[in-house]
DNA sequence: TGACAACATGTAAGCGCTTACATTGCCTCA
DNA sequence: TGAGGCAATGTAAGCGCTTACATGTTGTCA
């Protein structure tokens, strides 16, 4: 059926223009610029690139328009499912604009992920999305001296010099330490992620300790974990924090996580959420509503972060110009394992 | 301090060339070829590239090799923490190799697959990575007209005229099914992930159903659901199993992550698990540790299936021949969601 | 009917890199 | 000392595409 086919060899602009009797600068506007060509002579290409199973040869493409249509991302890690989504969410922004997703992981060090910015930015990415902020100025200069367009996520807008999208996480943890204490919690502790190079995590811990300060109450140290954002981290330290001789009545996790590993802890010590022990998480992944008692926490729009950024992202490339940071909002979301404080006995 | 760069223009072959007075040639052979180069050119190459802060150009590169150094996988959806787990190993892998990752998502649609495929192909990815076998002849001879190698993941090698790297989900679900009819079940139900296109879905049903059949029981259909992969739905699912008349005494689950809503609907209908209600899931994913009772599960190699991809892979197009297919161990994992079923009273 | 837009298409020059082939310089050995 | 071989490097031809500019082709209007 397609005798034009060299075995081996997939079809260039040149087999089109030829097949269709025009020049590869028609082919090319045809198919980049329809409207720039005679209705019939783009009908004409078009047969022949559907006869010859014809696709434009990135490295070409890439290399005459000094454009790739790839956008590149990196998290911290492809574990957690709330940058998959965010992830998912910015794939199908992209998508719909025929602009691919360059995936690549730094692993929550800094120095790996300047290595990534490095790699996209040789694979020539029209613009990246980053993760918070902890990186090196370093980091940011190759993005400007190269002028790719960027977005940070998942961090506050701080920096009226460059495109953030994100929520408060201060401020989202501040309030939930706010309803922690409403419920007459005066001993509250806190399970937080790694907090080095990551700004969310820290900005999480700021929060709730300035609410507790506000209420004149104090973060004990001892009562403050740092770990790495797995169940069996958060177990352990829940366990640590249950077992000294004096408890706490409430834990605040920095994300949820973590929280569904302090209810496992707490499951094991017979310790009963919320009646004895509450819990929060943080980001609202699916796990929250998994565990029992569900998990009340803080829904974060990481979906709406994605799309975003890929739109903003998109149009900076566009247009030229750099798109207005946003502050996307968080919801304190009241589910079961957060309750009152028990009036002693 | 770099009096060489340019403003704007990001430094070419050229221009280290000229730095570092040699030919264009020799700097393209200090940096892939470093043996063919006398030691004391290849230092003064690269000062002139750290100098200059050189970074290939992929499109030239890309134009020039006819290779890439990308490989481009398709899985279903990044929501799944599975495939996140697998892509993230497989990420790993590859770039231990500096070989980068393109991850495109299908939703579960072998249109959009092979929509995807074709995109890769475009991009000029030296090698594919896929998920099952759900999908049209069509989309295979894609790959194979370009002669790009690709992997199949998650099914059993079934096919000696392709390289698949996968384990045996039918036979894991039939033990699982053995395992439960051991603990004295014999009304038992199965929720199941949409089997359309899925052939791991189907597997696991198919498993599930000849354990069945082989102790002279039988699979009622109004016992087998099948809905989407979350919460919600196998929430619903087991709610409809768990509200008729006569109830099931065990749930298969096609994934951990119904399984975990199945779990959630036996809370809300207090019926005790495992005591009056078994539950299996499949896969083993944190969160089938993070919920109470503990699910009872398979676990599936997905770290190792990644990392297989990634090398098989890298192999095939390295040496030019395909590699053998594999299969994987899954291994069952008693925890406490399954039980042995009361004697009636 | 002829001048002149406006549109359609073609021509050809790169984009930055790799690599086959040519050249140079040096060492070895008879 | 000179032929032959090898290692190091240079020369230059593309890879497949886009696009500025040149050229050709209409149609319009006085």
């Amino acid at each position: 059926m397609n005798n034009f086919s060299l075995k081996g060899r997939p079809p260039t602009i040149e087999d089109v223009a030829r097949m269709a009797r025009v020049s590869t600068a028609t082919v090319s506007r045809s198919l980049n610029t329809p409207h720039r060509v005679r209705e019939a002579t783009r009908l004409e290409v078009e047969k022949a690139v559907l006869k010859l199973g014809y696709t434009p040869n990135f490295g070409g493409q890439a290399l005459a328009s000094n454009r790739t249509n790839t956008i590149g991302a990196i998290i911290p890690t492809m574990d957690n499912a709330i940058f998959a989504t965010a992830l998912q969410a910015l794939q199908e922004t992209l998508a719909a604009h025929n602009v691919t997703l360059l995936v690549a992981t730094s692993r929550y060090s800094p120095d790996e992920e300047e290595g990534q910015i490095r790699n996209l930015l040789a694979r020539g990415v029209d613009g990246v999305v980053l993760i918070g902020t902890g990186r090196a100025p370093s980091a940011y200069k190759l993005l400007e001296a190269r002028g790719v367009p960027f977005a940070i996520l998942w961090s506050i807008p701080s920096d009226t010099e460059r495109l953030m999208i994100g929520f408060d996480n201060a401020g989202a943890a501040a309030d939930v330490a706010v309803r922690v204490m409403e419920r007459g919690h005066r001993r509250i502790a806190m399970i937080s992620g790694l907090m080095q190079n990551n700004d969310r995590a820290t900005a999480r811990v700021d929060g709730v300790a300035a609410a507790l300060r506000e209420a004149d109450l104090e973060m004990r140290p001892s009562w403050l974990i740092e770990c790495r954002y797995s169940l069996n981290h958060g177990e352990r330290a829940a366990r640590r924090l249950l077992q000294s001789s004096s408890r706490p009545t409430a834990i605040i996790c920095g994300n949820d996580v973590l929280a569904a590993g302090a209810l496992m802890a707490a499951h094991e010590l017979s310790i009963a959420v919320p009646e004895e022990l509450s819990i929060t998480g943080f980001d609202d992944i699916e796990l929250a509503r998994a565990v029992f008692p569900q998990l009340t926490t803080v829904r974060v729009p990481h979906r709406r972060m994605g799309a975003a950024a890929g739109e903003c992202l998109l149009r900076w490339i566009n247009e030229g110009t750099r798109p207005k940071s946003m502050t996307l909002p968080t919801q304190f979301l009241e589910r079961q394992s957060l309750g009152y404080m028990r009036p002693r006995e």
